[in-house]
DNA sequence: GTAGGGTTAG
């Protein structure tokens, strides 16, 4: 296989944008051979299709299904490379269509036309009709009854008009139902496309399917419009075993695709996740004449985004320069989002940069997700120069994105922004803070240590009937137990579990954090209650581990049983705060003990890295008397081997992390102490915040003169 | 007013 094709795009059109300039290293060579197989004539016959228009009375039986059609497509262009290879390798460019070699289509090039409308001199009052056709209520009599109203017996182009103009889908029903029992006309095409077109907004599939079933039975033709309907409708209510049905039944009716069918099968399979069979109808489509438009890219973007596949998105921009289709806002959008989702801040960032030079302006759902893919990404100066120019541009903000940024803020620990953000959400008419806004907040100063503006913010939602969610409240509890606030604590607690919040494991160990922070019995016991009514045995284990009589068997088992039945995200931060609240009891074998388990569960992977040149102590997970615990720990391994005379590395070193937020500080500062009171050989390193080192030469003479003090 | 396809949070 070929590993290493390297092409240049055509640099003579100096106006492309940079993005598109810039060569292309790559292409994934499998998709690439999808790619080239498409000019070429497969080995087997054809796809025999039909045209819509033939003749033939044996038509029905010919039309092979979509899967028939796929399956010697995709056998051929995956399991013959070798001889594809050289090909195009020397022309890669001539990989597309081939106009004097014309294929079999797939897909016809016309789009269905839409039947034109005459003027109607009665538009106003037909208009005005409809419009009391909506007023009335919903029940059929209350329908019925306003459709005595109706001026005189409808014509063919009022009916459609009017019926045009109803919502919701049950009047539109009600209203088709009615036409067709009057009998003043025959129920063509057009007349079931708008019905169902209503329908859809309802996702009645089932009904849609029904109609569908009687225009067959009834004779009438189903065009393109008709499946596209149908196919969008079974896709929104995630039927998509029904979608590929229908698209197949089309086929075998003889009927061909046009551009909007087939790119509404594309996103069927797109949203399945069966990339190789999009990118098979995808080239068929190209295969066929067909030029993608930018709908058909944002499928295969928005396709690429889900699967994280960086390679992908840079072939959907690769095949827009290629065929010379310029991205517009929508497919932009995707390929941002795409990029956020492939783990591309960079590049997404370009491709902004790229966007905005070409003359479009962002909207609401760019400037969304750059916002999020900023802030994912800790690029906490990119972010706030684009809230800087989305003011300055007046670019425009809706709800999601001011919850978004948000949500950035409280990612990066950016107090003051959020702060005027929020400000500016409960000034605006259209974007109050909502229940998720109060979380980013309560979120940001529980994390800045803000306990007072925490706590106004809890007084006010409870004054505005803003819902407090169980984020919110871990927030807020986590916030006052720092402070030391623990009669509010128990108040916020017992409110938030009175207005329905359920506890999970979250708040859980949020709550042990708190009891870890207790300094007095009264104070304890008052954490102790409410952790009582969220989880009675975690309650039960802390007791156990306190219990000196208790052995390290039994131990186990209790540890077992509570951290087998906790969310695996809340494990380890269990096992760290039950640490923490052994050492704070000066239970230092128990919190050993404990550190020992926590490893034999697989709650701490990847504590101890070792390479030949060097072992490393990861405690960037773990809380501060874990980290302790486990410095503890390695340092005594280390003895043993020095003192064994075993093989060592020429580098130690230890990872406390430098800390993004005010709290997650502590670590670096703590376990720098924690060397000293040790006097282990450790020192912070100079290049590396939150980083101890040590040499093979420190850690030898430190073991010497422990075996002397030792031995003194 | 006008039958069909694509993009946004937790």
């Amino acid at each position: 296989m070929a590993t290493s094709i390297h092409f240049t795009v055509n640099s003579s059109e100096t106006k492309r944008p940079v993005f598109f300039t810039s060569p292309i290293k790559q292409i994934p060579t499998k998709r690439f051979i999808i790619s080239c197989r498409s000019t070429k004539s497969p080995p087997e016959s054809p796809p025999d299709l039909s045209e819509p228009n033939n003749n033939n009375k044996n038509k029905k039986n010919k039309n092979p299904s979509l899967s028939e059609q796929l399956k010697p497509l995709t056998s051929t262009t995956l399991s013959n490379p070798a001889t594809d290879q050289p090909q195009f390798l020397s022309k890669p460019k001539s990989i597309w269509v081939n106009p004097a070699k014309p294929k079999r289509s797939v897909l016809s090039l016309q789009r269905q036309k839409r039947s034109l409308y005459s003027y109607n001199p009665q538009v106003r009052d037909l208009r005005l009709f409809a419009q009391k056709l909506n007023d009335c209520d919903s029940s059929q009599g209350a329908f019925l009854a306003a459709l005595e109203g109706i001026p005189q017996p409808p014509t063919r182009e009022n009916a459609l008009l009017i019926l045009n103009s109803l919502k919701p889908w049950q009047k539109t029903h009600m209203f088709f139902n009615w036409v067709k029992a009057q009998n003043l006309f025959p129920m063509e095409t057009i007349f079931y496309n708008v019905t169902m077109k209503s329908m859809r907004f309802g996702r009645q599939f089932q009904l849609i399917e029904e109609l569908a079933e009687e225009m067959i039975s009834n004779g009438i033709e189903l065009d393109n419009i008709t499946y596209s309907t149908i196919i969008t409708c079974a896709k929104r209510s995630k039927l998509f075993d029904k979608a590929v049905e229908w698209f197949e039944r089309m086929y075998k009716t003889g009927l061909m695709p046009d551009e909007v069918t087939y790119s509404a099968i594309l996103d069927v399979y797109a949203k399945l996740g069966k990339v190789e069979e999009v990118l098979s109808l995808y080239e068929r489509g190209r295969a066929s004449g067909w030029t993608p438009d930018p709908i058909a890219f944002s499928v295969l973007g928005k396709m690429f985004g889900e699967a994280g596949d960086y390679d992908g998105i840079r072939y959907v921009l690769q095949e827009m320069a290629t065929i010379g289709v310029k991205p517009n806002l929508v497919v932009y959008n995707t390929l941002l989002e795409a990029m956020g989702k492939a783990g591309k801040p960079g590049l997404a960032r370009s491709l902004f940069e790229e966007m905005v030079a070409s003359g479009l302006t962002p909207n609401e759902k760019t400037l969304t997700a750059l916002v999020k893919i900023y802030g994912k990404a800790r690029w906490a100066r990119d972010a706030l120069e684009l809230w800087e120019r989305m003011r300055s541009s007046q670019w425009p903000m809706d709800f999601i994105l001011y919850n978004t940024l948000l949500n950035m803020c409280a990612d990066l620990g950016l107090e003051d922004e959020a702060k005027r953000l929020f400000e500016d959400m409960k000034q605006s008419e259209h974007c109050r803070p909502d229940s998720y806004s109060y979380t980013a907040m309560l979120n940001i100063f529980g994390s800045g240590g803000n306990a007072d503006e925490a706590m106004q913010l809890f007084e006010e939602m409870s004054k505005l009937g803003v819902h407090l969610n169980v984020m919110g409240c871990t927030c807020l509890i986590q916030c006052l137990g720092r402070a030391k606030r623990f009669g509010d604590m128990v108040r916020v607690f017992n409110v938030a579990v009175e207005r329905g919040v359920k506890p999970d494991d979250r708040l859980c160990g949020c709550l042990l954090s708190v009891v870890s922070l207790c300094e007095k019995t009264e104070d304890e016991d008052m954490v102790f209650l409410c952790l009582q009514q969220a989880n009675p045995k975690l309650v039960a284990l802390v007791k156990v581990l306190q219990d000196e009589k208790v052995g390290f068997e039994a131990i186990k088992d209790e540890f077992r049983d509570v951290i087998g039945s906790t969310a695996v995200e809340s494990r380890r931060p269990f096992c760290n705060c039950l640490i923490d609240i052994c050492r704070n009891k000066n239970n230092h074998e128990r919190a050993h003990e404990l550190l020992y388990l926590g490893t034999l569960y697989g709650l701490y992977p990847g504590l101890h890295n070792k390479t030949a040149n060097e072992w490393c102590l990861d405690v960037r997970s773990l809380s501060i008397g874990a980290a302790h615990t486990a410095l503890e720990e390695w340092m005594g391994t280390l003895y043993k081997i020095v003192q064994r005379e075993e093989a060592l590395p020429k580098l130690f070193s230890a990872q406390t992390g430098a800390g993004t937020h005010k709290f997650s500080q502590g670590l670096a500062h703590s376990f720098g102490s924690h060397v000293k009171k040790l006097a282990a050989p450790f020192r912070q390193s100079e290049e590396k915040a939150g980083c101890f080192v040590a040499t093979r030469e420190d850690l030898v003479s430190w073991v010497q003169s422990q075996a002397q003090s030792v031995a003194a």
